[in-house]
DNA sequence: CATGAATGAGACTTCATTCAT
DNA sequence: AATGAATGAAGTCTCATTCAT
């Protein structure tokens, strides 16, 4: 079809056709339940271009989880404003879930598993933002607390993953943004 | 062997000895990681058999389901001592956490999943018993708040179930009765 | 069709018909050459049959090999006639050759292959055999030589299986019984 | 890189490139064993190269017994030397077994194959010229037999061969040249 | 009720080959 | 001459389910 690019943009176009039409798929219908020959039939390419550009049907599930990984790391990491600590917090989960909101929940829902050994790690960079935020609220005195940073932010975190889990149980029936925000306020009153 | 129970009890024993393996092998392996032939081998039946207590394989998910409800329902439900609304609550999530551990993790994990649409269903029951705990503690005055019986047990839930989530994360590397306990007493500050 | 025999027949007769049908493959095409599709469609059962009898399609090598050691154990071993020791040796290799014919030349050529592990293995019982009319020869002088009787099998062998390994790449075109006799004969002039 | 040269010098660079690539895969990991692609990845050369040299993956194969055939034919053939024709035969075999040596037994295992059809054609040269030297031990009575010399060429390298593959199957585990050169002088003490 | 042999669609993956650039 | 993206047929193996015994 497009004539003008040169062969390498073609590549990449071929790229991105399959992993897009396998993200939308993994969305709509669960890593488990599509299969690569779906896959390429939808994105109109043939089965071994897949290949080409995966090793296995699983190197769909990492790349999502990369990409997911550098979106928040680069883009959402240094955007948290607030006047002090809680506001900073507050407006941290609201990145967050927007941050989640983004995956849809279709897609968050094969995400949000316990078995996900990605889970975790996917985590540490956004634990670590939150911690500095903490920190400095501790150190504010804008939080009381006999809990270290580390407890504080575990803390919450388990509490908003929770928030994120009853989300998806809801397949995603209710304004996530606006309810994290409440939500995180009212736990902020512990402190 | 025991030739003199009658068919109805040889058929009990074999049903259950079905599904007791499928039970166990699905809290090792997760249910999309089984077969019914390996269950079967196990049970030592017939791949047959399995047909003639159930009618495919999804249908022993939901019987873990409602055994598992029912367990709930009956034995746990009635237990909630404590000398005060708090208490009580904490008291709760001691059992909700003592139950979910006799799950073992491993189970859990399979559980735990937002793909699950017995999820929402099984949580029922315990949300109808936490209800009355809040409902009689606001009329009490011993929580104050400004959110309905239903939004607090909500509130309380989503972070719970959070708690489990994480415990799950670390493969119940750590005493989740406890942890429970002293997340559910922290939370209770924000009342 | 056949319903007289009960199904454990049955199911030995689909081994059986799923074996041949391989074999007769085998022998044919070679081993590299045929697919579990195509064994499956000449015998007349469905692919997954083919699994309830062979855990891979590299199963049906070892089973072909495991034939044929029994075959040369069981039945051959005890057969070898002669006056003396070099009429013996002559016997044994006209066994062996006719077990090779046996084997018909395009199956042998599969087998004759350096890279098959099975190759020495097979030929262990063999050996044994050869070695007591060995060892009975040169007690009582109808043998001579400086080696060892080990070494003596060891010389035999080499040179045999050269005549094999060129029979088969005549392609089976001449009489190896009676090549394998001369070239025996000949052979134990050295001695 | 280099662009003084013509284009004539740069493709057979890049034959050569592209053939010893593929010999050295082949030694290793056998012809069935290895890809394409594989080849050209090593060879630093597209696939799409490799389809300029060579007709078909076949092809390489072809190759590689036509340049064996070339090296024995023009390299060893000449070079056998000893007081009689015993001694020459037995030199014969040396150079023999140092030919196949040369290989490799991880490619020799390749090539010592009884469906390879290139093996017969690749033992026509050397036929020829241990012939010569058998004609002419038998004119002068250097070596005694009812055998034709085309029946003792026959003979001794039936038996040779199987001196290779024996070596072959004990993976090269011990010196074929000193074997090889025992193993005939006790063979022409039948002549 | 119990058995287990048989089924066959469908999954993932490989790879020799082509052809437009 | 060189490239390498694209192809798609073909391969091995899995497994929920059926049904005659």
């Amino acid at each position: 079809m497009v004539k003008v690019t040169n062969r390498k943009l073609q590549a990449q176009a071929t790229y991105e056709k399959i992993y897009n039409t396998a993200m939308s798929l993994v969305e709509k219908k669960g890593f488990n339940n599509i299969t690569v020959k779906e896959i390429c039939e939808k994105a109109g390419v043939a089965v071994g271009s897949f290949y080409n550009y995966f090793n296995s049907k699983d190197d769909i599930l990492y790349e999502i989880f990369n990409k997911a990984d550098n979106f928040f790391l680069h883009t959402v990491a240094n955007r948290i404003e607030g006047e002090n600590a809680k506001e900073k917090i507050i407006n941290f989960f609201i990145h967050y879930a927007e941050y989640c909101k983004r995956d849809k929940f279709d897609q968050l829902k094969q995400i949000y598993n316990t078995s996900n050994p990605m889970f975790i790690k996917k985590g540490r960079y956004m634990q670590e933002v939150l911690k500095k935020v903490v920190e400095e609220g501790i150190e504010r005195g804008e939080i009381c607390t006999d809990m270290s940073p580390d407890e504080v932010v575990r803390f919450l975190f388990i509490a908003l993953r929770g928030v994120i889990f009853d989300w998806c149980l809801h397949d995603g029936g209710y304004d996530l943004t606006q309810f994290a925000k409440d939500y995180t306020e009212r736990l902020l009153k512990c402190f």
